[in-house]
DNA sequence: CGACGTGCCTACTCGCCCGTAGGATGTCCG
DNA sequence: CGGACATCCTACGGGCGAGTAGGCACGTCG
């Protein structure tokens, strides 16, 4: 007796007949888990398939290879976090606030799908070029616009902004991380502000020279 | 192809024979230079004799797996890094200047042994408990350092002081990474300096409460 | 000189897993 | 009804690379 599904999430009815794009998202939400779970390398075609109530060629109906399902997630990810880090400095004109915001961004970041970051954060595929190209290149992107609001400020030369740019990202990428895998001895806003608080008092009215 | 820059005599003289331990340290420093260029998983074994001159079960002599030959190394480096940290911190007691020697100690870190410290900051083989475990217990360890001295001038919690030193242990992972991919930008004692000023400006009198 | 140990080699097995060939089973429309 | 079209299945091919079996060369010591 098979009732229809609907839009239920997660279901491995084996035998369910889906649509080509209901089936799709149903397939990258499978790879997702698997991926995150067990990183690129150990993460089988036949489970993503299995996981997904499906046979391994119907995945292959709609990625033409194992990479290109993985670049497909990676670049949901990796502009989740971009646009969540353009949202936040976008926020507000007070530059407080700002690292506020952006610290609050990066947190949000790691707390949402399960643990999704790892795809960006964690990948064990970086030494692919595409993939790594992607990655990196997100990290560039936070750090540039943070170092395009520190130049104005500061009147430091672009290279400088750069590196301050990306250790600012760093701690946040970092702190982010960390405060996910110790849940339960800070809440989440209190860690925000703390970080954000240890960020722009090393910051606001950074001197040009030493 | 790479530079082939080596500490061990370069050339493949198929037909040296070589003292147990001779052929040993050899074999790790074949090892690191393909597993920093390549991964753990793009590496193979036939490369990694076939550089150091010798075939497969001469490998296997020495060490019972690829992944303990890929942990020895990891122990190497893993260590080499919370040591310098350790010493930074010893090396004053005035905590401004403990903040510069450890921004310089990471600095160096990735400056030396060719890229090796991949190996510790972009390891393909985090799914792997022993490897997971490793990477991270260095990051706590230096953290721990960090935050037993913030603990001492703040009064945050255990918990707080923690968070705070994993942020700034981070912030110093990230910009020294990042430098060193830019090299030419910034000169390297430069680049810790600001590092080290924002860095110090942000944790110095920190203050326990908002 | 021959027996033994050490250092090394060539050449294989074997398991894993990506990707595919070819066939079955609905659904829609004339 | 019957054919066209879509979705899905059960297998299998094939490459790649970790780890191994068994043998050769060279020295040394009784």
């Amino acid at each position: 007796m098979e009732t229809r599904v609907t839009a239920t999430p997660d279901a491995k009815p084996r035998g369910t007949r889906l649509p080509r794009l209901a089936r799709r998202r149903q397939l990258l939400s499978a790879a997702q888990e698997v991926f995150v779970e067990n990183g690129y390398h150990a993460a089988a075609m036949d489970e993503i398939a299995d996981r997904a109530g499906v046979s391994k060629p119907v995945l292959y109906q709609h990625f033409p290879g194992k990479l290109e399902l993985y670049l497909a997630l990676l670049d949901l990810h990796v502009d989740d976090m971009v646009n969540r880090c353009r949202d936040a400095l976008a926020s507000t004109n007070e530059n407080k606030l700002r690292v506020q915001a952006t610290f609050q961004a990066f947190f949000d970041f790691v707390s949402t799908q399960g643990e999704a970051f790892r795809l960006v954060f964690e990948s064990d595929l970086r030494n692919v070029a595409p993939v790594r190209q992607r990655v990196e290149r997100s990290l560039r992107e936070c750090a540039e616009m943070v170092s395009a609001l520190i130049q104005e400020d500061t009147g430091c030369t672009s290279d400088e902004a750069h590196l301050l740019g990306v250790g600012l990202v760093g701690m946040a990428e970092v702190s982010a991380r960390y405060w996910v895998t110790t849940h339960g001895s800070i809440p989440k806003d209190a860690a925000e502000q703390m970080m954000a608080r240890l960020a722009w008092r090393g910051i606001s009215g950074f001197p040009r020279t030493a």
